[in-house]
DNA sequence: CCCACTTTGTGCGTAGTTTCACAAGCACGT
DNA sequence: ACGTGCTTGTGAAACTACGCACAAAGTGGG
């Protein structure tokens, strides 16, 4: 069963690359649907965003999927990738806080094309469990381990106010669950061994005012210290 | 030996640094309403979740603006950093989309505290002009343009489907937006000058599942490849 | 006034990432 | 078979980011 495949993969893929493997496979997916059968890394570099020699040393962590002179097979390049990312196994979800955001989650069909599936969802207010979302019946979060056991749930989802979303990390962590994406604008406090990402709609927002406002500033520089309100 | 001309052009705060300044000032705000006055750069690293050298390093790039001995002042902090990010004005931001995603983004209060206003809701749906959605009307996406102008919008939001991103961002970029923040899993193309930020449900997922294989390859031990080999 | 103590700001070595540029490899036409 | 043309895979250089460790700078007590 445990494989020690004389081709043991080169398990040292560095997190950049890791980042953009999905881009790279969305991309491909893309390129499948229209029933292209070969890409060249320029190509699919644009698709996908990035400088051309980057996406070849990318692909070059996975092994030599490519053919010089001609490109990259996409269909063989989509298992690759999707091998690489763990998406040849499925994948249990659990979402907890179901208001707008949990909904809009819940509701997103495509996730990740395939792969991951919505197990439960799970809230803390009475008056919410019960009700159908997405064709699921909201539990009520004092069952969050009885939900994760039954369903083998190995992802949870935090979409709860700040105020909770700690509370539920730890119950999280508690039944085992080891990776977590977390939608509430808090930093998250886990054992080591615990991977957790975060999403934050207003960190982006505060990024992106960042550079309109040095774009606005003429173009200039000068940052430093500027106690006031001068300038002009 | 000869090495080059040193760059004493201190022009422009790391992207990296940028990145991180939204997550330390939300710690800041959350220690004022405790009305502490005053912090370290440890505990606010602990609080942030970084690293305190590299929170100090972050900082100054800001100015010199602690107290060695004692620490920093967390409401002039709050305020250099709130000026660093362009939040002492204000933002206005049109939200393109209103499925369930764009509802949650309507309805998110705390959007960056304050400095973010949104100003239109648009969607291509007939049946849905017209709602109220977070105490807003939704407009047609015909009126895009004339939304953006009456509102002075700079931020952009886009919350579609993933086939009429693309479109949605040209009209943006037609009209002088030059800040956008797509939902939809698209890389968008867009001309130089123009800033665009994604946030990626899927990827997310898939990278959460990449790192789970891992450590599920492993056996139940960790990564473990913070020791990389010493020297040979 | 001076000393002990605390905490900032930063020089520097290390690690990670991006990009260039080109040799090596493969397909195809002749 | 063999050259021509195209594209991959990858050394190496250039950047960027990280974190240790410590001197500098400020506080407060005696």
């Amino acid at each position: 069963m445990i494989s020690r495949p004389p081709r043991p993969r080169d398990r040292g893929i560095p997190e950049a690359t890791v980042a953009r493997l999905p881009v790279y496979l969305r991309a491909l997916q893309a390129l499948q649907e229209r029933r292209t059968l070969t890409i060249s890394s320029e190509a699919l570099a644009a698709a996908a965003g990035v400088n051309s020699a980057k996406l070849r040393k990318d692909l070059s962590h996975l092994g030599s999927y490519g053919t010089r002179g001609v490109g990259y097979e996409v269909e063989y390049l989509v298992y690759q990738i999707s091998r690489e990312l763990g998406l040849t196994q499925d994948w249990s979800v659990a979402i907890v806080g179901i208001g707008n955001l949990g909904r809009a989650l819940a509701n997103y069909g495509g996730f990740g094309t395939r792969g991951f599936r919505i197990a439960a969802l799970l809230d803390a207010d009475p008056t919410m469990v019960g009700q159908s979302v997405a064709g699921l019946k909201v539990g009520h979060i004092d069952r969050l381990e009885e939900a994760v056991r039954d369903n083998g749930v190995s992802i949870g989802v935090i979409a709860t106010p700040a105020g909770s979303a700690q509370h539920v990390a730890n119950r999280f962590v508690e039944v085992g669950v080891a990776s977590i994406l977390n939608f509430a604008p808090v930093v998250l406090n886990v054992p080591e061994g615990v991977d957790v990402r975060k999403v934050d709609l207003s960190i982006e927002l505060q990024i992106l005012a960042f550079h309109a406002q040095r774009r606005a500033d003429g173009d200039g520089r000068e940052p430093a210290d500027r106690t006031g309100l001068e300038l002009t």
